[in-house]
DNA sequence: TAGATTGTTAATCGATTAACAATC
DNA sequence: TAGATTGTTAATCGATTAACAATC
């Protein structure tokens, strides 16, 4: 049943249901019915119980999904049942945002070092986590059992460090640079792409304005 | 022709070409066929064409495609043949990260000022930037004919500025806020959750455990 | 002209929505 | 038991891929 392979799509929906189940759990409430939620979400209620189904039925005909027990089961499901260990290599100002926020949301996310080629920031720390020299890294990783390497630095950096880090026995990369990586397939990659998005935005402007001009 | 809604998976491909023949004109190649565009960005050709075609043929039969026009061509579609005017909403590691980027990057993105909770940060610079109180977000907006508002805070005040910027003639909200902002139609929303990312990264790790413990 | 490659139509594939039997 | 709501199958819709005629 886990065996075949989930859509992108469907993935891609989960952190959003387990980012709004988190919610409605805080607010005390104990079930609710796929109605409810899509009334929430704004999404159809057929597309929750299909998504919800991929992994198994989670619900009860009749009564709806316990919110504390779905919660958890998409939390699972995401592999926010176990703690991680990252390195982020750029000790730049998204670098300290991402150590920073990560460290407070406390999801089981544990930054291990840092890592930048400007000396004048090695020694230092940052939010909590010490700051290395970029030849350090490799070892660092193979001496410290680290899954996730978080890179935040500019693509033709991120290009070198990707294949630095491609022999050792990482998991993933967080990858923030502007570039498509080269990894072998045991290496997840996700990238955020902030211009991307930012260009997104700017399609959405232009067009909504195309669409009133028009009338 | 230029009539019809295009498709999210359409438009969300745009940047990434973009990007890709941002990199093959550099390289002071003049034209590409669909056939090497696929190679390159491994997409089948066939999308390639007819993501192009959505917006009219940009091609020449027998030829292919003319990189740097088809290039500004794209640009011109994503919007980033204008000049697009910004204020930052927090101006905390994240919003640094944003502004000092988005400044280097130079395509046209021109934050004109910083606003913050935090009265300390009051009248500092940030990357050149100048940074507000809160209570003044609203008249700047209106003062200085603001485009976009970047959200670089938590939730709760996410939600509260959204609120006191509907009312604003902005176009846009680029929300880094983990929340889903409720604004009217006129103003574009484009979230980066950068959770959301991480969890699916979370994902894509125990799937791929899962999946070698199988065999 | 002949060869190459687009633009576009048709076929396929996959994802979403609707419907309803199963069941709590 | 009756009502509610899931799990799941079937229908629809949309997106991707394949194929090829148009044309440079």
């Amino acid at each position: 049943m886990e065996n075949r392979e989930i859509s992108q799509a469907v993935v891609s929906r989960l952190p959003r249901y387990y980012r709004y189940l988190g919610d409605i759990k805080d607010q005390g409430i104990e079930r609710i019915s796929s109605a409810e939620l899509s009334r929430i979400m704004r999404v159809t209620a057929s597309q929750i119980r299909q998504d919800f189904n991929h992994f198994g039925g989670f619900g009860q005909q009749g009564y709806g999904y316990n919110v504390e027990y779905l919660h958890e089961e998409i939390g699972k499901i995401l592999g926010l049942d176990r703690d991680h260990r990252l390195v982020l290599v750029g000790a730049g100002n998204l670098g300290s945002a991402l150590i920073n926020y990560m460290n407070f949301k406390n999801r089981g996310f544990f930054f291990q070092a840092a890592f930048d080629a400007n000396e004048e920031l090695h020694g230092r720390t940052l939010g909590g986590i010490k700051v290395y020299p970029m030849d350090e890294l490799v070892s660092f990783i193979e001496n410290n059992d680290i899954e996730i390497v978080v890179l935040a630095i500019p693509r033709t950096a991120a290009v070198k460090v990707a294949e630095m880090v491609s022999g050792t026995g990482i998991s993933a990369i967080w990858n923030f640079a502007h570039i498509d990586l080269q990894v072998p397939d045991r290496i997840q990659v996700e990238n955020v792409h902030l211009s991307d998005s930012l260009m997104r935005l700017t399609y959405s402007i232009r067009r909504y304005e195309e669409k009133n001009a028009q009338k």
